[in-house]
DNA sequence: ACATTAAGTGATT
DNA sequence: AATCACTTAATGT
């Protein structure tokens, strides 16, 4: 299990210039302008590093999450220390999750890990329903959150029940290279292993298999994603 | 140089 | 597809 290092080493930067051009970048054309300048005032701006873990189980939800930047895992485990990758999360997305606990005032039901470095806006929750009545646009962007991560929670368990793991594989690597901005992924066997809940042997062969496809190019500890 | 960690492989279930 | 046992290769100290 990784290391909890949580906010303690979050930098925060409040007021930034940065934040307000990457929000305007990621979520200016679904939000309107009132919205925004209100994520602006009422949000904090975060950065995590890779691995940090954001929110973990039984946390209470405090904020929900607004990424400009980076990529966000999303899992549970089991009883044993067994993971199952929900979905992630990229820019311009935000965790359904934190919106389903915090409707129902629960705790999380999740892990959210950073999957690389990330770059995020934190606004407490308190206001994401006061925006569901206020703005249409926060309405629309919520509901299309539930449809994507809906989606991928499909595509997921067909994973599960029909066992394809070389396509989960495929769609696993695709999403680690949308999600990083390039094809060099840097991870190891054993973590996709985890990611995918299967052993590392497996992971290492069909690795192998693509490699000599010429689908991928491996070195140790990097994945190199070709002719996309 | 030595220990540690990542990856490759054959055999078995 | 999973597990075991073992090898080889890359990296860190």
């Amino acid at each position: 299990m990784p290391k909890v290092y949580i906010l303690l080493l979050c930098v925060r930067i409040i007021f930034s210039r940065r934040m307000k051009e990457m929000l305007d970048q990621h979520y200016g054309y679904l939000l309107e302008d009132d919205l925004l300048k209100e994520i602006l005032e009422k949000g904090k701006e975060f950065t995590f590093s890779k691995g940090d873990i954001i929110i973990d189980y039984d946390q209470k939800i405090e904020y929900m999450p607004l990424l400009l930047e980076g990529a966000i895992k999303v899992l549970r485990t089991n009883e044993k220390d067994q993971e199952l990758v929900l979905y992630f999360l990229e820019q311009g997305d935000t965790c359904t999750m934190t919106m389903n606990c915090c409707m129902g005032e629960l705790n999380s039901e999740i892990c959210a890990i950073s999957e690389t470095d990330s770059h995020l806006i934190l606004v407490p929750v308190i206001y994401m329903k006061k925006w569901l009545k206020k703005y249409d646009s926060w309405m629309s962007f919520v509901m299309m959150s539930y449809q994507n991560r809906f989606n991928e929670l499909l595509w997921s368990i067909d994973g599960l029940a029909f066992g394809n793991l070389n396509d989960r594989l495929l769609t696993y690597l695709k999403d680690q290279v949308y999600a990083r901005h390039k094809n060099d992924i840097d991870i190891s066997h054993e973590q996709i292993a985890i990611d995918l809940n299967t052993s590392r042997v497996v992971i290492s062969r069909l690795l192998k298999n693509l490699e000599n496809n010429g689908v991928i190019k491996q070195t140790r500890g990097m994945i190199e994603f070709l002719n996309i």
